[in-house]
DNA sequence: GTGAAAGCGCTAACAT
DNA sequence: ATGTTAGCGCTTTCAC
């Protein structure tokens, strides 16, 4: 029923060949046999088969996505970026959502590897030596995460990390904690390593944690934080500040006037709609399109000299309300 | 370099068929030989091609999901339902962004049909004609649209909306403002459908918009809903909810004891961090599941009596701070 | 119960 | 510039 090669080489009266050439090497057939095959193509409504296209050039023209968790909303944004240059480069793509689960990450790529020209892997929760055991699978591109010299696009902390402490700093906060994520987290990991390097001698940081990445761990983040006797939190990410705001309403403690609240990732909803919340903004759309990039170029390329392998992307503080107010300290 | 059938057929001593039966047919080959033959496979690191098999048994084991919009989070908690079924009936997905585009919509419908074994639309902003032109593509599974008697999961808002408008009236508001989302949207006229449904004759509905289902268009919104006078607005969605909230608190009235707001959608996020928000909140990742099910039901069936076509999922209105403040009015 | 061979839709030599 | 042929990795008759 689909339309094939055949029906159009043999409605436009010519070879399969001819057709073949006329899509992928269109310089290659005289100008008039080409109009008339693509006509005849559009005709019949003929779409080439991408698969058994990718049987014999070895290459899918797909490429796949994993995610740790789609339900937290920072993956999406970054799946917007990726989706929107993977349409530009015609690229379809495979989803996969891996619930956290590095055993779950490793059973997906293995599975995707085959119908996939290469895998992004977003925050991939793998231990180094899962790592070990997939690399070679299939082109591997890592956003943040840093393995060897694979390519990866890492969305660094220290801009906005530095800014955050200067903020709260100037509020007059002099004891400050701060709520880990997740362990295997390359980004938190980063964000620590952007707080030692914004250390300041007037002021106390107290880490906790790790805590799950979502609104649920917030709650008892902030308590601990409470009982720290500290004036402000830096979350890992907007979602754990929201579970902490969330506390502190429910004990009464107001929001910047008693303890200021900062947040990690770009989900811009969470801080518009929640003003007090200050946020540190990462380009989690243009990090998707970067890592397309690389991936497309990773492909396209001679192989040997792949051009530059890492994108680095900054981040920067935005505060959207009255977090303006010093500490009581 | 991938290991193929072949690879394991000469290491195991068997033709490729056996091997071939070993995966497909175990019941077709001695248990002695299979055990031989899974265990050479594994040993290998062997994986079957699906691209080569649906070459040829005309299934791929894939499926396409399309989304209006992945920056709007109610469609990633859907999506998270169709990954985690999908992975469950060893389906691989194909996920695509039409960005709230028809033309872009039709042509990814286009784009996957060879690669698929059928495509799940959600919300589908297609007009009735451009959908007549892709129905017979592939088979299609609707979320959020009724189609002729096409296989859809619905989910319904007559439930939630009653029990918004009987909350409200309970409250003593007399005058609420109903914001309506995109025009194109089945979730809109079924939301409307709802309140048109559950009129009282105590209550004066308003009706503004479209809106943008978005943050953004809620400013916009809420300055309209106030000019009208009403005590209490119910959004298309969360979203919109959300950006009515910061605009009304930009402009000093407070929720809820001024003005109460109700949003729609499951985006667990938005009611918690935003305790005045009251939401109907929908079963979106069911729902996600409820469509694979659909699919694949339709697809393993003998085809002619495909069973029930439709899945009604119901919501329910979650109050969870004080808009129990009754109005001034 | 197993093997040999044909062929799915397509591209890439190798002719012409 | 175009046609012919041989497969890509796999399943599926058809023999044995």
């Amino acid at each position: 029923m689909p339309v094939t090669i055949q029906d159009v080489a043999r409605e436009a009266g010519v070879s399969v060949s001819t057709v073949s050439r006329a899509f992928t090497v269109p310089d290659l057939v005289k100008d008039e046999t080409r109009q008339h095959v693509l006509h005849t193509a559009e005709r019949l409504g003929y779409r080439p088969n991408r698969a058994a296209r990718g049987l014999i050039t070895g290459k899918t023209g797909n490429f796949g996505v994993i995610v740790p968790d789609l339900s937290n909303p920072f993956f999406p944004t970054v799946l917007k970026g990726v989706q929107a240059r993977a349409r530009e480069a015609d690229y379809a793509v495979f989803l996969a959502d891996c619930d956290e689960n590095a055993t779950e990450e490793i059973a997906l790529v293995q599975a995707m590897a085959k119908q996939v020209d290469g895998v992004i892997l977003c925050s991939s929760r793998m231990s180094p030596s899962q790592l070990e055991r997939v690399v070679g699978t299939t082109s591997l591109v890592f956003i943040n995460r840093q393995v060897r010299d694979h390519p990866a696009v890492l969305m660094g902390a220290a801009g906005g990390m530095r800014q955050a402490i200067d903020h709260l700093a100037a509020l007059g906060h002099r004891r400050v904690a701060f709520l880990n994520g997740p362990k295997a987290s390359w980004s938190n990991r980063e964000r620590r390593r952007g707080l030692r390097h914004s250390a300041r001698y007037d002021m106390e940081i107290v880490e906790l944690g790790p805590f799950a990445p979502r609104f649920e761990g917030g709650p008892h983040a902030a308590d601990l934080a409470i009982a720290e006797g500290v004036t402000a939190i830096i979350a890992f990410n907007d979602l754990l500040a929201l579970g902490v705001m969330s506390r502190l309403a429910d004990r009464g403690v107001s929001v910047p006037e008693e303890m200021s609240v900062v947040g990690f990732d770009d989900i811009p909803m969470a801080g518009m709609a929640t003003p007090p919340l200050t946020t540190v903004a990462m380009q989690n759309e243009r990090a998707g399109r970067a890592a397309v990039d690389l991936l497309v170029n990773l492909l396209t390329v001679s192989g040997a000299e792949a051009g530059d392998l890492r994108r680095e992307l900054d981040c920067q503080l935005i505060v959207r309300a009255s977090t303006g107010v010093p500490a009581r300290s």
